[in-house]
DNA sequence: TTGACACGTAAGATAATTCTTACGTATTCT
DNA sequence: AGAATACGTAAGAATTATCTTACGTGTCAA
């Protein structure tokens, strides 16, 4: 079992399951439509939405028969502090974000 | 077996591994000295490493008995990248963050 | 040269992950 | 009510991860 951080740094090792963010990054969906996506059968989906739930990422809510999955993106916060980390590694990276926001929409 | 992207969110996947990363942004360091921190055999931690090595986010060298491990954090950007597709969901983070920038060192 | 040291690799046990098929439970439609 | 829909859960197979102990190889020091 984990818990805490390392379950959402395991949630999201699994290609599919980032995938399934990536989708839910474009809204809300029901199960149905985040399987036509991929290969597998539609239970080993549900079983990944239930890493993924379980990891905070996202959180379900029932709609009539539907149950539609929304992103939580501020669970990805371990792995944003994580990595914040090592960002003085890649300064250039840093210099070009720093353009982009100058010429900016954040204040 | 993983590969690319994957391989390196199944390499931070573990938590030893990510503190055995942590380790090494301090500064490279011979196989015992990383095993000091740990509760787990030494060839175990070596396993460890073998995985960090094939993922490339650490590189080898040997130096005489002892063989140098360090960090290759630019093998951290994949990670990075698909993170910075979630950006747009915690601008108060970004907002500290240009504030953080405009004090600066960075141009 | 002999022994200690610093590692890696091999083999194998155990556990965890990931998948499939079969089935159960609400909900909606007719 | 009965059938179809949208799921979840159960059980079990197959794969992969993770660990341990035993052993092998190269390097250094006496």
């Amino acid at each position: 079992m984990m818990q805490g951080q390392t379950e959402v740094f395991g949630a999201i090792s699994h290609p599919a399951r980032r995938r399934m963010l990536d989708l839910l990054a474009h809204g809300d969906r029901p199960v149905n439509a985040i399987a036509e996506n991929f290969e597998m059968s539609r239970p080993a989906v549900s079983q990944h939405l239930r890493v993924l739930l379980s990891a905070g990422l996202v959180t379900e809510q029932r709609h009539g028969r539907e149950r539609l999955y929304r992103l939580a993106p501020e669970r990805l916060s371990p792995v944003r502090d994580w990595l914040s980390h090592y960002e003085r590694f890649w300064d250039d990276h840093f210099i070009r974000l720093k353009r982009h926001l100058d010429k900016g929409d954040a204040r």
